[in-house]
DNA sequence: ACCTGAACACCGTTCAAGT
DNA sequence: ACCTGAACACCGTTCAAGT
């Protein structure tokens, strides 16, 4: 029995629109005619459009720390994690040339709800978390000042070789870059 | 004589809005209203916002251009050449939290008309193209593959470390960032 | 040459009203 | 419990009209 939850059905078009276009494109109206329903009915599920964006900035960020996660249990090579790591980037690319949600809500920072920030903060501290615990692998948990600072630069230049991948409109770019980082010794 | 030049009004304070919220956010009414006339006289300078965006992001890279080629004049030091280039995006965050034009319209790229887009291209290629020759400074020409790789790696971790430090609202993050990315070596 | 007011189809949000 | 239509103040854009 497929009851097409409508609340679900919004969250799964407006996370599409939220990864293609972002916050401020993200049209109420727009989504409402794509679900079939009208936009006021959207907001009977979502009140506002931080109410939305923030339910759909927690979702994504509680989906990532399942795989993360995941990863870690089934393999504790630290290459293949990270590998699969930058998979996760490297798909949004590859599916219609979206970005990160995170990534493309810390551009439109200014214009953000509160609430949505929250989470945009909790999505970093949870990708930092997962990188210390990778590149722990192995280490007798010495440096951990020097690790934790690692992580947060590779997470970063990961989103940053997305925004400029995405400018290109070419997944290659992304690659290129990440070997980049890779041979430099800022990925493992 | 103090002649002020609407249409020179309008840009400064297109800019300003341009890098805090970027382009969706930007209003042609609220621009109007700050600058002292009517939307439609706004239109009359720039006929879209495509065509305002295009104009600051030309501008935007243009100047850029002057002040590389004027360090470079002035020190032919490799380090003293990047620190002054990562001031660049480091001042904008000093500058209530901006972001890179370029940066920030990336963030946006599937709503943006082909002629911002076309900025954007140069943007990254004009950052590419002198940083490859700051790289390459005492090399005998030898590796320009390379070279032109660590570039864009270096391009594309900068606006990484600006937009994940200004999620954090804290230019010490950006800091912090940079230097890891100059022990790691992906920084001279 | 430069600016404006009015109109158009959009937007998020609210709310009384329907089932 | 869920959805809707109508209203509000916004938006970019166009255009005839003013100086």
């Amino acid at each position: 029995m497929t009851t097409t939850d409508t609340r679900e059905t919004i969250m799964r078009a407006a996370r599409a629109m939220l990864q293609n276009r972002g916050y401020n494109a993200l049209s109420f109206r727009e989504l409402a005619a794509e679900v079939g329903v009208k936009s006021s009915s959207v907001h009977y599920h979502f009140p506002t459009k931080g109410d939305l964006a923030a339910a759909l900035a927690r979702r994504y960020a509680d989906d990532l720390v399942v795989y993360l996660d995941g990863l870690l249990a089934a393999s504790q090579d630290q290459q293949s994690c990270i590998r699969s790591y930058t998979g996760f980037f490297r798909a949004a690319l590859l599916k219609d040339n979206r970005m990160c949600l995170a990534g493309i809500l810390a551009a439109e920072h200014a214009d953000l709800p509160v609430e949505v920030r929250a989470e945009l903060t909790r999505f970093a501290e949870v990708n930092v978390r997962w990188l210390v615990e990778v590149l722990s692998l192995g280490k007798s948990g010495a440096d951990t000042e020097a690790v934790q600072r690692q992580a947060l630069a590779i997470y970063a230049a990961i989103e940053g070789a997305q925004l400029v991948a995405r400018g290109h409109g070419d997944v290659a770019v992304f690659d290129q870059i990440i070997e980049t980082y890779r041979t430099a010794g800022v990925l493992p």
